[in-house]
DNA sequence: ATGAAAGCGCTAACAA
DNA sequence: TTGTTAGCGCTTTCAT
């Protein structure tokens, strides 16, 4: 069952076939019509192997993923996976889990399969292994960090903005003992969030002590971990921030464990805005960074090299876990002297 | 560059090259040799395309879900796409997102890429998609309905185990009123965990009135439809079991914004147990049933008709969302004189 | 053990 | 507008 059978059937030539499949204008309609009509009959359907082979184009994208078990990936993938389609490609996606050979074996794998672009959405990439891809003068994006080489291009992402809002969010609250628990260093978007948290509590006159700087690994158990080292500290923080939303829900949970009351006893903030994070109890505040857009984005990055991509916000999105620093809350009941506000 | 590059450069024929990529045991180890260096050194990369047209064999596996953004099917994917590189094949996602024709598209995609196996992990599937599918002779395996078709097969979830012990759990603690708020209907593994739970209901002798069965649709929106049902009942019920977790989140969500505490006010158990469940404040309540294991089985399943791939047990995993009915609390309290427990 | 050559199913250049 | 035909890069007989 191949393209001559439906060449005899409809009483044409393959390359008949070959252009009523593509929609080739110049087609008699009267023909194409009984071209479609034996395809229907016969359920034809194209060999993509060969076309591929044949025209080199293999319509197929690339996406390189760190964890598809963090939801802020699955999101990403959606988005990439619907605009991909879109502009009729599919989506191969691979998964490095963090793992270095798991990422060569992606990186083997797409160019086997013949990729038209690939998108690195995690951390970094080794140079051989980028230097190879780019030897196929395969487009690349990239977020954040982007290695200076042509066909390669980048999606920033302007972390400054909802950090300075979430550190200015806090600082009107009161707050003056931030403490931040980071990502994973070798990721570079990571890093990134915790510069600009740095700089947002430079601009507002505070200082952080090291000892309130966690290095996590945007994961739960980071949260966890984070929460636990923070709360040993002999002046704990009053407010934690955290580098993505999964690391914020580890640490919710720890201060729960530990007895602590959120937004009550302690502020939290994510990074993300995850679609559970709403879903939290209570419903977490954090920084919003679509991963839809950021996909989209890649999308069109690979598929017009020429254009720039544009960059990506984020906001602050204030929902339930953050309120006045514990301090404050003690001294206004002790000023009005209720046992319980709220 | 293409394998006469490299024949060219080892001094031998294609086939020889051919035949040291794929391993054949015959080729001299010298030989060999000489062209994995030039292989190397040319940074040759097999043509996927090619290779699959010409032998007829895709090593492409198809997986279609409904709803990646679904926390449950990410660690299935994940699982699946394990296990089929362990094997030697790669992963084709299809995500349907509930709608019809996306997926029909993804069928049309997998016919068209030549998969030599699909593993369909959403609500059943249209009779016509299934014969074209059949019809070429792909393998497919479902998750509990399995229309009698040879070359298909099916992987049992015990719903019942699980379902079961999760009712007792609620006897136990003093529940009587126990709701559920269900699946989509078109969804067979809803409709059969709505089963399990009547007949659960039944074995220990309640009735549980039409009005206490919510129907949701495996999202958090649902979840918290349901609740608010449920809550607007004249006397609602003391303990509700959801369908998956993303509605008993949702169930969580909405309990709370009704000021009801979980679980003093109100159990509440979840089905699937994905990795934020755990994570949940409290910590829910839920039947496991493992998403790696069903893709684990259902790799095996593919690549081997013969054998039947085995059952998936379900287990619940007790956490913090249930406990003795409030009213029974109320009755302690009152008995003891104590003005709060606990 | 190795090589020569015939396709796999399709597209695209060229001819008619 | 339609048809003929030469490959795309590879595997796999069939010879050697």
């Amino acid at each position: 069952m191949d393209i001559r059978t439906v060449a005899h059937a409809a009483g044409v030539s393959v390359a008949t076939v070959s252009r009523v499949i593509n929609k080739v204008p110049s087609v008699d309609p009267a023909l194409a019509k009984k071209v479609w009509e034996s395809i229907q009959k016969l359920g034809y359907v194209p060999n993509t192997q060969a076309r591929a082979l044949v025209s080199g184009r293999s319509k197929l994208l690339g996406v390189i993923i760190s964890d598809i078990t963090n939801p802020f990936f699955p999101e990403l993938i959606q988005g990439f996976e619907d605009k991909a389609v879109e502009v009729g490609y599919e989506t191969l996606i691979g998964s490095t889990n963090y793992d270095l050979q798991r990422m060569e074996q992606c990186v083997q794998r797409m160019l086997e399969r013949k990729v038209e672009g690939v998108a690195v959405m995690t951390f970094g990439i080794e140079e051989p292994l980028l230097d190879r891809l780019a030897s196929q003068g395969i487009p690349m994006v990239f977020i954040d960090l982007a290695p200076k080489k042509k066909g390669i291009s980048t999606i920033r992402v302007d972390y400054q903005k909802g950090i300075h809002e979430a550190v200015q969010h806090l600082a009107v609250l009161g707050h003056r003992r931030l403490a931040f628990i980071s990502g994973p260093d070798r990721l570079h978007s990571a890093v990134a969030r915790l510069q600009a948290f740095r700089s947002a509590v430079d601009e507002i006159g505070l200082r952080v002590p090291e000892s309130y700087i966690f290095h996590g690994d945007h994961t739960v158990e980071g949260g966890e971990r984070g929460v636990d080292h923070l709360l040993a500290l002999s002046k704990p923080p009053t407010a934690i921030m955290c580098s993505n939303d999964m690391t914020a829900i580890g640490a919710m949970h720890a201060l729960s464990r530990a007895g602590l009351s959120i937004p009550k006893d302690i502020s939290l903030i994510g990074f993300d805005d995850i679609r559970i994070s709403e879903y939290m109890l209570p419903p977490l505040t954090t920084i919003r960074m679509s991963g839809r857009d950021i996909a989209a984005s890649a999308v069109t990055a690979l598929l017009d090299t020429s254009t720039p991509p544009r960059d990506v916000e984020t906001k602050l999105v204030v929902r339930q876990t953050t309120s006045v620093p514990a301090g404050t809350l003690a001294d206004l009941r002790k000023k009005s002297g209720k046992a319980r506000s709220r």
